[in-house]
DNA sequence: TTGTAAGCGTTATCAG
DNA sequence: CTGATAACGCTTACAA
């Protein structure tokens, strides 16, 4: 087996000629408290420097009773807007002194279970999850075992405490925007309108057109799933079905940006292509043909607050939801 | 304080009314082999399950002197090439029975080497790291401590074991591609030369040059960084120099052909740009409105590889380096 | 087939 | 000022 052998305090203690107490109080930093002898508190924490020595995280976990370790279930890494946020989450727990542990569900409610079953299992003191079900009882069982709190979407109907953006004010501004420039007819497309993120940008959308004093008609609204292929099936549809493309689109997510984008692109469409607004932000949006604006999510924020929230279920405290404001990019 | 206890094998135990050692064996599937009676198996299952109980991480580590634990170090999360790595190994170290610790340097070495001695203090039984710093003894220093993979890039001059995608074959074939279809001069667009993947793919373009029986123009090859920022600025001078654009152009990373492509934007130049390549791919690559054509890595290769590499070296083995191919994404 | 007891590496209480 | 000692929850010889 390996050769990766770590020296126990015992061992220090042992080398730096006092008792396991003495050798731990220093390296605790209690050695004012203990009033220790300055020439002992050196000869301990030279010794131990010279060994690199590190505390075994199993015996003071063991012993505190604290894992030190946090939990974020995410769906994919590879969204751009999760990645910033588990970044962000990791960068912010580990300055509060816990390490994050990051798993991804894949957007699919089973492995989202086994993924926090895996979590709880481990003994993270507390569960950040982007849920991928609408059903509250897939996560309030879990709610007497360990602090919990949703980001980024929400879950009707269950006291766990949220942190999200604010969609809908951003997407009314966003689509406001277009409506103000004069477009005529702005269309939706979105994804699983179980998600609340979903409700959230669509309630966005129809208060713009309530404020101006729009009604909205049956061939606007589109929700599917945020899958690329449904951007571009829906946009193939509209196109098919008009005969041309609608004035204005508000996509939901990137994907379904990419779809849109893809087709216009396979037919060769740019010229006579909607005014595109859409959901998320990312660099390469810059390097788009047409000027997309777009409602760019401040990770930050969400993970400063979601860690908060997290931080007072564990502490005993209520835990109150927030809503971030998104920014917008506009780009024309 | 909160209301999060949690059950013991001993509760579990009593409550089943056998010894703390059945009650163990049980849950460890060692019934068969103990031969214990299939009433008391039945009997602590079921208690167990009705109290959700799962064993202390910390006791079972501390005990068996295993964290379970692997850490990665990645530059940033919202690399969209990290981002896939870091969430395939993250499903395959869980399928291998460990946790992955993932913790981003943000690509400076000294938040690098901060976030190594946090993992090591943790305790991870492994180390993947995306190294940031072309100085070895950044890394061989721990390598007494604790086994350490590189992976995506590698350092010289030390013996710690690489997976790494092998750039200058996909990079040859792209750049080969633009040759062959007449290309008279191609222009490359790279970042750090001390960087592993820089030289990788510089020395595949080279290899393309050579095979095609070309010689390098001074003004061929520019080295800033990967900032997108520097892309532009590359693009710019490149054209204010010439009064035109290269024909054709490689860019050694999405974030290098941003800042290209940024500027053909500003500048309204689609008509006039280059034929464009680049180093690692990204679904939005195929909404721009020139074809790129992609190197892509093959992010659940290198996890695998890696995670063998480490897995290995965990083992007392020898870990044999591997380079991953990439893969071609013509879009013409 | 089941129970007893030791020990993993820490920290903290309590004597000295 | 410093040193024994117990306890955290678990696994596993070894006994019974």
């Amino acid at each position: 087996m390996s050769s990766f052998e770590r020296l126990t305090i015992d061992d220090i203690a042992r080398l730096a000629n006092v008792s396991r107490t003495t050798a731990s109080m220093v390296l605790n930093g209690h050695a004012e408290r203990y009033r220790i002898a300055k020439a002992t508190v050196e000869r301990v924490l030279a010794v131990a420097a010279e060994h690199h020595f590190s505390p075994s995280q199993s015996a003071r976990s063991l012993r505190s009773k604290r894992s030190g370790t946090l939990g974020l279930v995410v769906p994919e890494l590879t969204n751009f807007a999760h990645a910033s946020l588990a970044q962000a989450l990791e960068t912010q727990s580990r300055a509060a002194g816990y390490q994050l542990l990051i798993v991804t569900s894949d957007d699919e409610p089973e492995r989202e279970t086994a993924a926090i079953a895996h979590l709880v299992a481990r003994q993270v003191e507390g569960l950040i999850v982007v849920p991928c079900s609408s059903d509250a009882s897939h996560y309030t069982q879990w709610t007497k075992r360990v602090p919990l709190v949703f980001v980024d979407r929400r879950v009707d109907d269950c006291e766990i405490p949220f942190v999200v953006t604010d969609a809908a004010v951003s997407v009314t501004e966003l689509v406001g925007d277009a409506l103000t420039a004069g477009m005529e007819e702005v269309v939706y497309f979105g994804g699983q309108s179980e998600l609340s993120p979903s409700r959230d940008r669509l309630a966005g959308y129809r208060a713009a057109l309530a404020a101006a004093n729009k009604t909205e008609h049956t061939d606007w609204v589109f929700q599917r799933d945020y899958r690329r292929h449904s951007g571009q099936v829906l946009i193939e549809a509209w196109q098919r079905e008009h005969g041309r493309y609608p004035q204005a689109l508000f996509t939901g997510s990137i994907t379904l940006l990419e779809g849109v984008l893809a087709h216009l692109i396979a037919t060769d469409s740019f010229a006579h292509a909607p005014r595109l607004m859409t959901f998320d932000d990312h660099p390469l949006l810059d390097c788009l043909p047409l000027p997309v604006n777009a409602a760019n999510q401040n990770s930050t924020r969400l993970a400063t607050q979601s860690l908060a929230s997290v931080l007072a279920l564990i502490a005993g405290e209520k835990a109150a939801s927030a809503w971030v404001p998104a920014s917008l990019h506009r780009r024309r």
